[in-house]
DNA sequence: CCGCCCACGC
DNA sequence: GACGTACGTGGGCGGA
C-alpha cells in the first residue's frame, strides 16, 4: 500500500476539506483527528476524490455512489483507524512532540517512537513510519505484565514506568547498536568446523569438560522422520561452538557419530537445545539415544510465555539483541526452487549453525533464572521437558494405516458426491449454482430471496455456516441438505481420506504425526502433518475414516483410553462446589445430576431432554458462555436460558464463586494458573472495551481447567510411558487426543497393560477436594472399535 | 502468498 | 447497546 504522507496530502489539498471527505465517507476520521501523522488509505483516497471530482461538494454530492465502489476499503480504512486511534493512545503517553497550532505533526520525534515501537513489538508498523532505520530493541525484563496494547486505557503512571524500564536495560550508548542489532559481523565469536579423526577426537575431550552441552542438528528437511543428518553443532560457552558436517554416505555418518557416543550415553549429562523432540528424533534414525537430562528452551520459552512468539530469530532478538543468520541466506527463499542444506558450502553453513548452538545455550542462561522468577519451574521441570522424550518415541512410532481402505472410501465418496451435485444438475433452476461455493450463497440468498435478513460476515459475505444453513433447511428449503452434504462429502475426502495416505512415510509405511508442545496457550499439545487430533467421529460418515487407523499387524491390537468427563470434574474440583463434587463421588452421570438439580426433580425422572439442557450447560460453564449463547446452541427463549442458568448458579454456587475469584486473581495478578502452575498471562482483563475485556474474562476462567486437564495427561503419559519401559513391555503408546491415549498393543500383553494404564492415568494428577478421576478403555481391529 | 471462511476434533 | 463458547489444524477460495 502507497503511503502519501502527510504534507504530501497537505500540500494538494486543504486539509480541512480532506477530513471531510474522510469522515463523511466514513475512512479514517480517527485519524485524521488524533493521529494526523499518520496518512494512511483514508487521507489518500480522499485525496484522489477531491482530485477528481475538483471540488469538495461534487464530492459529497455523489457520496452514496463513491461509498458503494469503496466497498471494501472503506472496511479496511476503518480498521487502519481503530489501529492508529490506539497507537495515538499510546504514543501520546510518552512525550512524543507535535506541534499543536495545525495539530500535525512534521517531524515525528524519531528516538521516542522506536522506543515505544520497539518496547511494544510494533514491527511493521515501525518500519512503515521509521523506515529500514527501525528495529526492534532487546527486551531484558520478563514479560507477561508489559503494557496493554489494544483497547485499553492505560493508566499515564504504569505505561511511564513499563516503557522506561524496558528501555533502561540498555544504556544510551548501546542503544544505537541495539537497534542496529548485534550479529555475526558485529560480535566477536569464535566458530570452529570439526572435521577428521584429530579434530573429532579433541572435540569429544572438550565436551566431556561440561555437564552441560547445547546441541543443535542440520538436516536436509523439516520432517525429522524422512531428514537426512547434515551436520552436529555443539556448544559448552558464550560465544564459542563447533561444528561436525556429516557426509552423505550413512555408514560414514554413522562412524562419525560413533565419536559421540561417550556423550550420548553419559546420563549425567544436560542436553540444552531449541526443539530438542526434532534433534532427537532425526537421531533416532541414526541410532543414536540422549541418556542424559533434557533443557529445551523452546519448552522454557513456552511456559515464560505461553503466547509469545518462539523462533529462534524471534528469541534471539528479544532476549539477546541478537539477530541471527538467515536461512534463506543459505537455502534460498521459500518455495520449490528452495535448496537443502546438504548443499550449502562448509564456511557458510558452519557459521549458521554453530551461531544456532551459541543462541541456543545463551538462551538458556536467560531462561533458566526466568522460569524461577515467575514461578514456572515446576511446570516446566516435571510437566513440559521430561515429555519430550515420550513425544519422540511416540512420533517415532507412527500409526499404521490402511491405505487400500482409504482409497476404496475415497472413491465412494467421490461417487456420493457426484450424486448429490447431480441433484443440482437435473433441477435447472439450480444449474447456475455449480461451480463455487460462493454462488450457492449468492444464489440462496439474493436469487431466491430466501432471508433478506441473512447475516453477513465482516467481509460482507453471506454466512452459509452449517448453524445458519440449518436453520433454512428447517423452513424446507430442500437444497440445503444437498448442499450440507455435498460439503461433508468434499471435505472429508480432501481433508482426511485423499490427505492421508500421501503423509504415509516409505520407510515405516505409517503415518507420523509431529506434536506441537509450544503451541497451544492453554497447555494442550497440537498435532500436525497430519493432524490426528481431529480425526472425524461425530456421523457415521465421518468415523468411518477412523477404521483406516489400525494395529501393526495381527499380533496387535489398538487400544485406547480416555478420561470420563475430565474437565468438568477439574471444574468440581478447583471450584470445590459442594454439589458437583458429591455427583462425582456419588459416581452418577453428571449431566443427569445436574439436570435434577436445575429442574428439582429425582435424576430418576430426568427425561432425554432435561438432560441434554443440562450437558448443555456444563459444557457452556467450563468456557463462560452466557444466556444468549445456551439459547442459541439449544434453540430456546433467551428467558428459558436465563432461567436455567440462574437455576444453575444456585444450585452449584461454589461454581459462581470459582469465576468471580478467578476473574479478580487475574485482574489483580494479570495471570491465571493451572494446578500445576501453569500461566497464562491475560493483558486485557482490565481493559476498559467491553468485547476485548469478555474475551479475557472467558480465558481466565476456561484457562485453567482446559490447562489442568492438558497438564494432567502431560503426567499420565510421562508414567504410563515409564511404567511400559519398566515391564519391558513391546507395546507402544501411539497417540494422545486432549484426553485419550491410544496403544499400538501387543495382544498378549494386554491384560497386563490394560489397568497399567488405567491406574497411571487415575493418580498422574489427584484433584483437589477428593474428587475422583476415572479413566476408561477399549479395544479393537480399528480405532473406531477402540473407542 | 495470505487472509477469510468453513469444518473437523476435544 | 456493544457482544454473544475455550483450544487447535487444514482445505478451498478469492484477491493482491
Amino acid at each position: 500500500m502507497e503511503i502519501l504522507g502527510p504534507e504530501e496530502v497537505c500540500a494538494k489539498w486543504n486539509i480541512k476539506e480532506v477530513s471531510q471527505v474522510v469522515d463523511i465517507l466514513g475512512l479514517m476520521g480517527d485519524a485524521v483527528d488524533n493521529i494526523p501523522g499518520i496518512a494512511g488509505v483514508g487521507e489518500k483516497t480522499a485525496a484522489k476524490l477531491l482530485a477528481q471530482y475538483g471540488t469538495l461538494e461534487n464530492v459529497l454530492a455523489d457520496a452514496d455512489n463513491i461509498k458503494g465502489a469503496l466497498g471494501e476499503k472503506v472496511r479496511k480504512g476503518r480498521e487502519d483507524a481503530i489501529l492508529s486511534k490506539k497507537l495515538a493512545t499510546i504514543i501520546t503517553n510518552v512525550p512524543v512532540e507535535f506541534h499543536e497550532e495545525d495539530f500535525r505533526i512534521k517531524e515525528w520525534n524519531k528516538e521516542k517512537l522506536k522506543e515505544v515501537f520497539s518496547a511494544l513489538e510494533f514491527k511493521t508498523i515501525g518500519k512503515r513510519l521509521l523506515g529500514d532505520d527501525f528495529a526492534p530493541a532487546a527486551v531484558v525484563a520478563p514479560v507477561g505484565v508489559q503494557t496493554d496494547l489494544f483497547g485499553n486505557i492505560i493508566e499515564p503512571e504504569p505505561a511511564k514506568t513499563t516503557i522506561s524500564k524496558t528501555t533502561s536495560a540498555v544504556s544510551s550508548e548501546e542503544t544505537e547498536s541495539v537497534f542496529a542489532g548485534k550479529n555475526i559481523q558485529n560480535t566477536p565469536h569464535q566458530y570452529e568446523a570439526v572435521v577428521g579423526d584429530i579434530a573429532l577426537n579433541s572435540l569429544v575431550t572438550v565436551l566431556k569438560s561440561s555437564k552441560e552441552i547445547c546441541l543443535d542438528t542440520e538436516t536436509t528437511g523439516i520432517d525429522a522422520n524422512t531428514a537426512e543428518l547434515v551436520g552436529l553443532s555443539f556448544s559448552i560457552k558464550p560465544a564459542v561452538a563447533y561444528y561436525v558436517p556429516c557426509p552423505a554416505n550413512r555408514e560414514e555418518t554413522l562412524a562419525i557419530l560413533a565419536y559421540f557416543s561417550p556423550l550420548f550415553n553419559d546420563a549425567s549429562i544436560t542436553w540444552v537445545g531449541q526443539n530438542l523432540k526434532y534433534d532427537m528424533l532425526v537421531l533416532k534414525w541414526y541410532g543414536v539415544e540422549l541418556a542424559g537430562n533434557l533443557f529445551d528452551t523452546m519448552l522454557a520459552h513456552y511456559v515464560i510465555e505461553p503466547d509469545g512468539k518462539r523462533s529462534m530469530d524471534a528469541l534471539a532478538e528479544k532476549y539477546l539483541g541478537y539477530v541471527p543468520v538467515a536461512i534463506e541466506e543459505l537455502i534460498g527463499k521459500k518455495g520449490k526452487s528452495q535448496g537443502t542444506m546438504r548443499d550449502v558450502e562448509l564456511d557458510k553453513i558452519k557459521d549458521y549453525a554453530a551461531e544456532d548452538a551459541d543462541i541456543a545455550l545463551q538462551l538458556k542462561h536467560v531462561f533458566a533464572p526466568m522460569l524461577a522468577e515467575l514461578e514456572v519451574e515446576k511446570v516446566f521441570n516435571e510437566v513440559e521437558n521430561p515429555l519430550v522424550k515420550v513425544l519422540m518415541e511416540m512420533e517415532y512410532e507412527g500409526i499404521r494405516v490402511d491405505e487400500a481402505f482409504l482409497h476404496e472410501y475415497s472413491k465412494e465418496l467421490e461417487l456420493e458426491a457426484k450424486k448429490r451435485k447431480r441433484v443440482f444438475i437435473n433441477k435447472p433452476v439450480y444449474a447456475s449454482i455449480l461451480h463455487l461455493q460462493n454462488n450457492w450463497e449468492k444464489f440462496l440468498f439474493d436469487k431466491l430471496k430466501l432471508d433478506p435478513s441473512a447475516k453477513k460476515t465482516k467481509t460482507g459475505q453471506y454466512q452459509t455456516g452449517e448453524d445458519v444453513l440449518l436453520k433454512l433447511a428447517a423452513r424446507g428449503i430442500g437444497i440445503v441438505d444437498d448442499i450440507l452434504t455435498f460439503r461433508e462429502l468434499t471435505k472429508l475426502k480432501s481433508t482426511y481420506v485423499d490427505a492421508l495416505p500421501v503423509l504415509i512415510n516409505p520407510k515405516t509405511n505409517r503415518v507420523h504425526t509431529t506434536y506441537g508442545q509450544a503451541v497451544a496457550v492453554t497447555g494442550r499439545l497440537a498435532s500436525n502433518n497430519p493432524n490426528l487430533q481431529n480425526i472425524p467421529v461425530r456421523t457415521d460418515r465421518g468415523r468411518e475414516i477412523r477404521k483406516a487407523f489400525i494395529p501393526r499387524d495381527k499380533d496387535h491390537i489398538l487400544i485406547s483410553a480416555d478420561y470420563s468427563q475430565i474437565e468438568l470434574r477439574i471444574v468440581a474440583a478447583i471450584s470445590g462446589d459442594q454439589n458437583m463434587c458429591d455427583a462425582f463421588k456419588r459416581g452418577t452421570d453428571i449431566h443427569t445430576a445436574t439436570a435434577a438439580r436445575v429442574y428439582n426433580v429425582e435424576e430418576s425422572e430426568v427425561t432425554k431432554e432435561m438432560r441434554y439442557k443440562a450437558k448443555s450447560v456444563n459444557f457452556g460453564i467450563i468456557y463462560g458462555q452466557g444466556a444468549f449463547g445456551l439459547a442459541d446452541n439449544l434453540g430456546i427463549t433467551r428467558t428459558e436460558a436465563k432461567e436455567i442458568i440462574d437455576n444453575y448458579k444456585k444450585q452449584f454456587p461454589g461454581i459462581q464463586e470459582y469465576m468471580d475469584t478467578t476473574i479478580n486473581f487475574a485482574r489483580e495478578h494479570g495471570y491465571v494458573q493451572t494446578l500445576m502452575g501453569r500461566k497464562r498471562w491475560l493483558r486485557d482483563i482490565n481493559s476498559a472495551n467491553f468485547t476485548v475485556r469478555g474475551f479475557a474474562e472467558r480465558n481466565a476462567i476456561n484457562s485453567p481447567i482446559q490447562g489442568t486437564a492438558a497438564d494432567m495427561i502431560k503426567l499420565a503419559m510421562q508414567k504410563v510411558f515409564a511404567a511400559m519401559r519398566r515391564e519391558k513391555m513391546k507395546s507402544r503408546m501411539i497417540l494422545q487426543v486432549h484426553d485419550e491415549l491410544v496403544f499400538d498393543a501387543l495382544r498378549s500383553e494386554v491384560n497386563e497393560l490394560r489397568p497399567l494404564i488405567l491406574e497411571n492415568m487415575q493418580t498422574a494428577m489427584p484433584l483437589p477436594n477428593d474428587v475422583p478421576v476415572i479413566a476408561e478403555c477399549g479395544e479393537g481391529e480399528n480405532w473406531l472399535q477402540a473407542h
